[in-house]
DNA sequence: CCAGAGTGGGTGAGCGTTCACTCACCCGTC
DNA sequence: GACGGGTGAGTGAACGCTCACCCACTCTGG
């Protein structure tokens, strides 16, 4: 054996969750996947739907760290260099993380309890539009951003449309995306950056 | 009895998938809720399966209408209201449709089924973008829109802010939310039309 | 004209299966 | 000898689904 039971009981509910879905996530399924029997859950876990929080609050990733390290220091990387990274970074994590989060809807009671404990942490699926929000808004004030900006608008068109990405193409699994990652992550900072309006010193044409 | 009995079962499921999630909608409640018999059911669908896959083709609203309108005839409105609209339309569309659409992620195989059922009929998640993408390029064409203007990112950025809009708060049930529907729709097709970089003539400063 | 067969929509009871969970018991380590 | 961590064999409940049967209505042949 491994790793201590505990954490291959998670790692196995997680991968199960990713794969075959919340539903069919059963505890014989756990147990299988895990190398272990049934009854072990119950000595690290007091129901099953403990497992499912404990797996929620330990083993989904987190965007804020790139956020608030780019919000203390913006380093010498231009505005659009670090949209571009932060959008790479949220394709990844709502990739990874969407499929968990979206199927808590199946279970509200679940959903509820989940979202309580992120309560409690402070926490929640707004938490990345906030911080991209104080980035873009420590940008502005640093003059690397339109005065006029409105940072909270901003940050949900980037974050969104990373996350949209993730449900919006994976019904289209087999084919490749529509896009490459990096290359979508740069259209979205620069089409964010410079708008889609007609420039004014153009209207005449 | 009212309706035929058919639609109050697809009623009732609907209904059910939205309140207490997918897991917990089973064919007892939906009986209890359309007012029948377990057994009709089966009289009116072949499975359970069968009867969620006709809820989603049946009851979930569409956005293309509204996009395919305003691509055939953008009438007399500016872009901007034309995209403060849509963004509008959207963020009602999403927040309806989402909370049943991401519960298809806790049961993978009706997923499958679903995004057959989808792609069979030529549409899916993607075809918002799609059809928003198709009206800005026709803006573009018609000069509305800056020749350089990357027409499917600024769709994935503008329907991806209301689709998250839909998940990233329904958590903070009770507080009202962060800003109006018309005021969020309004911020997003201004931020997405100017963008948010220092104007190139305020470099100066 | 009308007996009677067929049909669409409905039911109550209950089938087999699967689920989350428990219990009595086991074994190596302080 | 107490105890943390593990097991195999269950348990009751809940699930999707089926079965035999029922009723109202429509069609049809003598």
């Amino acid at each position: 054996m491994q790793k201590p039971a505990r954490e291959r009981i998670l790692d196995a509910s997680h991968e199960l969750m990713r794969t075959i879905g919340l539903a069919r996530t059963t505890t014989k399924e756990i147990a299988r996947a895990a190398d272990c029997s049934e009854a072990a859950l119950y000595k690290h876990f007091a129901s099953k739907e403990e497992l499912f929080v404990a797996v929620l609050k330990e083993r989904l990733p987190e965007l804020g760290p790139l956020l608030h390290r780019l919000t203390a220091d913006p380093g010498d990387r231009s505005v659009e260099e670090n949209l571009t990274e932060i959008a790479r970074q949220a394709v990844h994590f709502y990739a990874e993380s969407f499929p968990i989060a979206a199927s808590l809807y199946a279970e509200t009671r679940l959903k509820r309890r989940h979202d309580d404990s992120m309560r409690e942490m402070g926490t929640g699926p707004h938490t990345p539009i906030e911080g991209l929000d104080t980035y873009l808004r420590s940008e502005r004030e640093a003059g690397r951003v339109s005065p006029g900006a409105d940072t909270f608008a901003a940050a949900s068109l980037l974050l969104g449309a990373c996350a949209q990405r993730a449900f919006a193409y994976d019904s289209t699994i087999g084919k490749e995306p529509p896009q490459p990652v990096d290359e979508f992550a740069a259209a979205l900072a620069r089409t964010l950056l410079n708008g889609i309006s007609r420039p004014a010193s153009d209207r005449s044409r």
